[in-house]
DNA sequence: TGACAGCGGGAAACCGGTTTCCTATAATTA
DNA sequence: TAATTATAGGAAACCGGTTTCCCGCTGTCA
């Protein structure tokens, strides 16, 4: 059915390492066969076979991807960007749902790795010992996502999560708000989940607020868990004032609990998220949140692992990208109405 | 670096031809050799090479998947159920964004055929006669998400968008309302977008309503277009009672709009959506919407095309699956207010 | 006992490219 | 003019599997 290189060499009245040699100008050839080889390949309509080439070069033009669920709002974006430019690198994605299970996301690692790839995004809340050493002991190119590791020849794309809690949370403070909640991500993440929250702790900190556990409720990211934490937080007698929540997605959850909850949002409790995704700024209210550039980062993420498998050096492992604090209605209160002293 | 099974047959005492058939019960072996094959390959740790099984095999266990964007909320959960059912079955499934033009998408499908990929999923809004010929010309097995096709062999998944749209209508209509508007897709969707507004056209007929373009705006699918289409509508002077929208995103730009606007929903406005993305039972107000079995239909998109790739017959090339519209508070409105007869 | 079928297993061809090694010719230098 | 060096391009090995073809052994039947 397709050309072979093989026919297109008969054709064109030459060897198919002639072929081979015009396909990759891998050495000379002169202009008359070249010009006969390239007639023959357009006749043939050829096309190399990608297992053939895959075969002797050792590298089948993939990337692994690993992430937690395709249909999240932040994963699929992120990998808008990681497909953007493998595409136009000429390299495939091979995508894998782990479902945030660490036993999964082992298991993916290693059929990625008897795959073939040629290496692997891997996007995860929490790095565990076992994730490092597949890494170490493997030698597959890799690029992380949302976590920060020393280790060596692994590339890491974040932003400073801790830093933007803080600053964050550190808005509803000079607000003038001392009972301000969050909602945080699981205990198990040692990494996003763990910055933000201790960002939030640190600013109540700065600000000689005492953290008061009565005000954080841990949800696994969907909407729903937002929504079900924010419904427990309501239910004390004293609720928050403010609520930073750890993604966008729970804060729509926790907005939509307060409501079904009598109260209104700003006006009763203000609530800011964390990610910026596109729904953000069409919710109602709109949304304050942190802005994180996720397509950005995936297309970093790609690029830099391309980078590492051609062979090029790579000027720096860690990226820090920068984030920014979009105002929008969810905080457009009037903070804390002081005392009038008499 | 990784064992090939030259290796495993030298380790075990045996041909390279007797390892191949332990691996794929191609012809029987000894239980003692076989034995002592599984021994050698644990040992080895050996994984056959998927390249050198590709060339031979002519079968890249790779299923192309064109979309307009991964990033839509209706796109990535069809892509998690394409994916879910595909590595269950040992493929690989390789994503690419058309953005929606058709030039791309031509571009997209002779692409996944150069990289010899064993099938494609198609998810387009408009099904142009390149890409039937595409598919008829190239023999790849194909899975159309969204469109019919009456061509051969091509697999068709979709719901009865027409009926979809007419009965949504037809419940505004027999609320008594007579301005029931719309956002429909783009001019262009020769499919999808075509039979929800045909549907809706015919609801109006059905029930006495003289069609008014005034009261129809066309977007493109995305929150924002939504929202202007919306603005747009708003505009004149007499606005509509209830606003069927082609799609969730596009009617969560459509409650901003008429929110921000100054207009309540359902209060002065009601709202439906389609598609029933996972968002819209978390927007305030919760939408009504029509349900598309979303991630089914990635499944058996997914399924069908690969029984169809192995050479299982097809017992049904046109799959209508169920939709279902679901009320929620968009539409909880009490209906045209009769005037008293005195 | 001899002929034959059935079965396990090895050697080698093959899939379609790339790469090494080598040769013939042209160009350059002594 | 002879010797040397580049250069284009062919033959064949190779990548790592699968598959065909064939052979030797055992068991069965006449």
């Amino acid at each position: 059915m397709d050309a072979t290189i093989g026919q297109v060499a008969k054709k064109a009245g030459v060897s198919k390492a002639t072929v081979s040699r015009v396909l990759n100008d891998s050495k000379p050839v002169s202009k008359d066969t070249r010009l006969k080889v390239l007639e023959a390949i357009k006749e043939l309509n050829f096309k190399p076979n990608p297992a053939a080439r895959s075969l002797v070069s050792k590298k089948s033009r993939t990337i692994g991807v690993v992430v937690t669920d395709i249909a999240n709002l932040f994963v699929s974006v992120l990998v808008k960007g990681i497909e953007e430019i493998a595409h136009s690198s000429g390299y495939n994605i091979f995508i894998c749902n782990s479902h945030g299970s660490p036993e999964k996301e082992i298991d993916l690692l290693m059929m990625l790795k008897d795959k073939r790839v040629d290496g692997i995004i891997f996007l995860t809340s929490n790095l565990l010992k076992e994730h490092k050493s597949f890494f170490a002991i493997s030698y597959l190119p890799a690029a992380l996502v949302n976590v920060s590791c020393n280790q060596n020849r692994l590339i890491g794309i974040r932003i400073d999560n801790y830093r933007a809690a803080f600053d964050m949370t550190s808005y509803f403070l000079e607000k003038g708000y001392t009972r301000v909640g969050m909602i945080r991500g699981s205990l198990a993440d040692q990494y996003t989940g763990r910055d933000r929250f201790v960002g939030y702790w640190d600013a109540l900190d700065k600000h000689g607020i005492v953290y008061d556990e009565e005000l954080v409720k841990t949800g696994s990211l969907e909407t729903i868990d937002g929504y079900l934490a924010t419904k427990l937080l309501l239910g004390k007698n004293a609720y928050p004032e403010a609520l930073f929540v750890a993604c966008d997605l729970m804060a729509f959850g926790a907005i939509k609990a307060i409501i079904d909850h009598g109260l209104r949002v700003p006006g009763d409790i203000e609530v800011a998220g964390f990610d910026d995704v596109p729904m953000a700024s069409y919710y109602h209210p709109t949304l304050t949140t942190v802005r994180q550039p996720i397509e950005e980062m995936g297309r970093l993420a790609s690029e830099k692992l391309i980078r590492l498998i051609e062979g090029d050096d790579i000027d720096r492992w860690e990226v820090v990208l920068p984030h920014k604090i979009i105002f929008r209605d969810s905080t457009a209160g009037k903070g804390r109405v002081e005392k009038p002293i008499v």
